[in-house]
DNA sequence: GGCCGGTGTTCAAAAGTTGTGAACACGCTC
DNA sequence: GAGCGTGTTCACAACTTTTGAACACCGGCC
């Protein structure tokens, strides 16, 4: 069974969003609206996971936040249009795992996301073609029962095509995956980590070239 | 379903922190703030293990220990600050069944707690390979019939890999285990311990260096 | 065919990461 | 303060990965 993620936000198209990305990611999500309904749904599913907005009409999302640490200890990543670092103080201080000012690009929540459910120890290995398996967790890549060892930049993109396959990346996506912030590398570059990253996965690694955009993992 | 365990700790920051690590224990946790919350909360939810901070606003935390002593013979885990040896054999007399003196690594008094909950017929001992035993209580550890004489940093962290065998752990979350709240100091200081770990436990000491991200015990 | 842009391959230099020994700093006890 | 155990920092060596550049290749197009 996949880690739910419970999404407690109040504007549906940002919600829409989030949600949306994190079922492409494999992830299961249930989305509330306001606060009160939060803790219900929480109570309910107990979920692997909360994204909560630290903006919320009615019950406030801090309120949220000091309810869901008296039941438990779920990781929560906090989001909010506010910028003030105090508000940003008080939501470490009670206890958000995480926290992504907005705007935010949904793929960075999602990646913070998993890298939170990595931390907790939830969460299973992603799978791709021919028995192949990526672990976040203990960081193992298997194929077929063998083990690959993948340096880190193929370990990267690897996890980048198995969130989503069959998504077209393009090259500078791809070195975003690799932590380049600052786009100062060549997107050449890639192309060398593709390479040999094809070359461990084997002949039928699954992952095409899409001339003049980038490159696509193919799940079947 | 996993034990439950009630926390009665007024500062925040604690109990968060305590609350995130049993959880990732894959334990059930409950927090009071309070010494009277924490009775309310001892009654109704009827934990499997109390961790009480003895010193507590309102209730104190010694009469708390007293009136769950009175309630029936649950396991209680005794915080403090107080260095008076008095106050410590006082706790102990009152029945506190260990005790875990401020400053704590986290995850050492997880792994007292788990011990305890073994020691109350739940659970298992933590092993590892080569014959290796951790006992979080007597503060021992042995490997093949040998006593291994490891410092509290070691023993921090090999009680860190028991407890999560063939997870990868980053530096950062190392030095959390060591109980580094602010990382003011450098995250090289790990690999330094970490190398004396290694020597004390002898070749096949199965900590394994994970290039660009961290450590991992593999237990097999 | 010859040109061209995009991609595959190779490789050595550059950049980054980790291991190790030794020195230093800190807190404790005597 | 000296002595001790522990934790931290530093400097350097050893090692691994990443990068940039050079060249080969492949297909389409004039």
């Amino acid at each position: 069974m996949q880690p739910l993620i419970l999404i407690v936000e109040d504007e549906p198209d940002i919600a829409g969003t989030l949600g949306r990305y994190l079922e492409r990611a494999g992830l299961r999500v249930v989305l509330a609206h306001d606060g009160r309904r939060g803790l219900e749904l929480f109570v309910e599913h107990r979920p692997s996971l909360v994204i909560l907005d630290l903006m919320l009409p009615g019950l406030g999302g801090l309120e949220v936040l000091r309810s869901l640490r008296l039941l438990g200890s779920v990781p929560v990543v906090a989001l909010t249009a506010l910028v003030s670092q105090n508000d940003r103080l008080r939501g470490f201080e009670l206890g958000a795992d995480d926290y992504v000012p907005k705007p935010f690009y949904p793929l960075e929540v999602v990646s913070r996301v998993q890298a939170l459910l990595r931390r907790s120890g939830v969460g299973r290995p992603l799978e791709g073609r021919g028995g192949l398996t990526l672990d976040s967790v203990s960081r193992r890549v298997q194929q077929g029962g063998h083990h690959l060892e993948l340096r880190p930049s193929e370990f990267a993109l690897l996890s980048a095509f198995l969130l989503f396959p069959d998504r077209v990346f393009s090259r500078s996506e791809l070195l975003d995956a690799l932590g380049h912030e600052t786009h100062d590398t060549l997107e050449r570059t890639v192309d060398v980590h593709i390479r040999n990253l094809r070359q461990k996965l084997g002949p039928d690694h699954g992952i095409c070239t899409v001339f003049g955009s980038g490159y696509r993992y193919e799940r079947a």
